[in-house]
DNA sequence: GTCTATAGATAGATAGAC
DNA sequence: GTCTATCTATCTATAGAC
C-alpha cells in the first residue's frame, strides 16, 4: 500500500511551503538542490516517511544520485540538523550580544530570536527538533551539546533576572521550559501568509515571556 | 543498514518510559498487547520508523500477528491517535464542567488538565500530535475536527476573559497559541521520576497561562 | 486466533559505463 | 558527476495449515 502523495493529502504537519535556508549555507548545484529536497519532505512526511528516491526525484535529479553527494540518507538529515541548530544558535548569541545588559532585555531578545529563527526557518526548525531522534547516537551529539549550549543561554538569564531580583519566577526549570516550548510550536503554525510578521509573532511572545517571569511592564 | 535497537541509542524522544493508557480504554489480550506496544515504538522511532515486525515482537507475537487484529499498520496509528486525543478532549470538559465560572478559574483548570494529560500520557500524547500527519485525510478528518473542538474550549475562555475586562491579552490568537504550545512541549520532558508531579506542572503552567492573560493574583 | 511460508513491492545502497 | 542497472534486505500484507 504506497503512501499517499503529498498534493493529495490535505492536512500537513507544518503550515509553512517554502524551504528557506539561512544565506550562504545551502551547498551550490545538485548538492544544495538534495538537501533542500530532502528538507521539504522529511518536514511534510518525516524522515522515516521519506525515501531516497522520494528525495531525488524532488531534487529533479536521478534516484540515486544522492549518494554521488552523501554517504546516506542519515548524513543528509545530520546536515540539515546541524545548519538548523547552528543557525538557532548564531541567532541567540547575537540577540544576546546586542541587547542591552539588563536581564528583562536580554530574556525579551532571545525570546524573539528564538521566535523569529522558528518563523524565518520553519521547516529547518521543525527537522532539527522533530527528527532528531532519527539521527544515531554518535552523529546527534554534537547536536545536543549545541542544544545544551542554547538552552544555557536561556537559563542563564532567567537566573540572573531572579539574583537581581527583577523576575519573580516560582520554578526556573519551569519557566524555561514554558518559555522555550512556547516558541518552538511556533514553527508548526507560522506562515509568511498568516497576517503577523515574523518580528511582530516575537513582539508577541517576547510580552509573554517577559509576564511569565513575572515583569508587567518592559 | 539495520536500524539501531531501541537500547543502544541513549538519546531518546521523549523522557518518560511507560506507556500508560487511560482506564479502561486498553482492549483485552494480544489486540492491547499489539496496541502497548505500537505506541511505545511510535514514541520512541515514529511511525514510519517502526515496522509491523517491531510491533509484534515488542508485544510477544509472531510478525504477522498484528494483521489478525487490525486491516494495517496505519488503522493501529489511527486508533492510537483517536485514544489520545479522546482522553485529552474528556479532560479538558470535565475540568471545563466542574471549574468556577469565572474565566480566571477556567483558564487554570483548562491548563491543568491539559499539562496533566501531556504528563499522565505523554507517551499518547507524542503520538497523537506528532505522527498525526502519517494519517491519511479521511482518517485524519475526524481527529481534525476533535482538535478543533478542544481548541475552541479554550479560545472561548480566552475571549470571554477579554469581554468581561479580566484579562489583558495583547492577541487572542496568540496567547491561546503561547498557551496551547508550551502545555504541548511538556510531553516530551516530563517523566514520573523528574522531581515534580503531574499536579505540580499542571499547577506551575496554570500561573504561566494567567500571566500570559495578564491576570497577576489568583 | 495463532502459526509458517511467502508473495509482491519498495527500501537503502553499490557498480560500472559514460 | 550523472546515468542505468541491480544487489540485498526489508517492508506491508496475504494465504492456508492447524
Amino acid at each position: 500500500m504506497a503512501r499517499a502523495a503529498p498534493e493529495s493529502n490535505p492536512h500537513r504537519r507544518i503550515a509553512a511551503i517554502s524551504a528557506a535556508m539561512p544565506p550562504g549555507v545551502t551547498p551550490k548545484g545538485a548538492r544544495g538542490r538534495i538537501l533542500n529536497a530532502a528538507l521539504c519532505l522529511f518536514a511534510d512526511h518525516g524522515y522515516g516517511g521519506t525515501s531516497v528516491r522520494d528525495i531525488c526525484s524532488a531534487a529533479g535529479a536521478q534516484p540515486t544520485t544522492l549518494y554521488a553527494h552523501y554517504p546516506s540518507k542519515e548524513h543528509v538529515l545530520a546536515e540539515i540538523i546541524r545548519l538548523g541548530h547552528e543557525e538557532h544558535h548564531r541567532r541567540l548569541r547575537d540577540a544576546l550580544l546586542t541587547a542591552q545588559p539588563d536581564p528583562t532585555q536580554q530574556l525579551s531578545a532571545l525570546v524573539r530570536a528564538h521566535v523569529q529563527s522558528h518563523c524565518d526557518y520553519s521547516m529547518l526548525a521543525v527537522v532539527a527538533t522533530a527528527e532528531l531522534h532519527a539521527l544515531s547516537a554518535e552523529m546527534a551529539t554534537p547536536i545536543l551539546t549545541l542544544r545544551a549550549q542554547s538552552e544555557r543561554l536561556l537559563i542563564d538569564v532567567i537566573e540572573r533576572g531572579i539574583e537581581q531580583g527583577v523576575f519573580n519566577v516560582p520554578d526556573t526549570v519551569m519557566a524555561l521550559r514554558a518559555i522555550g516550548g512556547m516558541g518552538m510550536r511556533v514553527a508548526y503554525w507560522y506562515e509568511p501568509g498568516c497576517g503577523r510578521t515574523p518580528e511582530e509573532v516575537g513582539g508577541f511572545f517576547a510580552e509573554f515571556a517577559r509576564r511569565i517571569v513575572g515583569v508587567m511592564n518592559a
